[in-house]
DNA sequence: TATACATATGTACATATGTACATATGTATA
DNA sequence: TATACATATGTACATATGTACATATGTATA
């Protein structure tokens, strides 16, 4: 996966990203880190729902979905489609997608 | 990327990974969600170094760097490798390389 | 065995964050 | 325009979490 340069030649500097890639990054994961947020990309994993139907299928209030999905959307990972007085959500992109899956991969070794 | 079901089917269910696989892959991703260890994970993406290197690197202190290091130990992000005194930190596998790669993508759009 | 040194860890505390509760906003229908 | 309804959002609060500080642990050398 990547060459070693010896021990204690502290070459890691020049590749570190900026601070503010850096932050950024974390943020990012930092909404994949979450319960609630987990159990919605999964049920929008092949499916468009709307907010009702995701709270009634993991058994939140309809304020906890949707201030979670204020924060996936606002991260990029959910989007929304208006339908008169309803919205449907679904996945943003592939990359939430095949993130999901390689956590999966880590998960099971 | 995937099969579109008519809104309103809640077909989801079938789907959901079972709470406890969502608990661990949210926790999972929590680890990734922190500046400190996310600059840590990038620092050990193409070296080895040790606690004392890291500290200096990244300008923290040995304590919270290690009180990092343990939380990425404990969820198989890092491996130690102990020479004597001192340790040596290096990925522990490939997914945490990917999942990283997808994430900086992801931010470039 | 005593000492120096690198790393790990216990604890306290400040800050971040998810959720409940209440209410605002926006849209369709009469 | 009034009403019903779906969704969004403001706020408070309990809990989670990162870090500083102090100290424990483990190893090499004299």
């Amino acid at each position: 996966m990547s060459v070693f340069h010896p021990p204690g030649s502290i070459k890691a500097q020049s590749h570190l990203p900026g601070e503010k890639l850096s932050l950024e990054l974390a943020d990012f994961y930092k909404v994949f880190g979450d319960f609630s947020r987990i159990r919605i990309l999964f049920a929008l994993l092949d499916n468009e729902l709307y907010v009702n139907e995701l709270a009634e299928l993991l058994s939140m209030s309809q304020s906890a979905v949707s201030h979670q999905l204020r924060i996936l959307r606002q991260n990029k990972l959910v989007r929304v489609r208006k339908d008169g007085k309803t919205s449907l959500y679904s996945l943003d992109d592939d990359h939430v997608y095949r993130i999901l899956t390689e956590g999966l991969e880590h998960l099971s070794h």
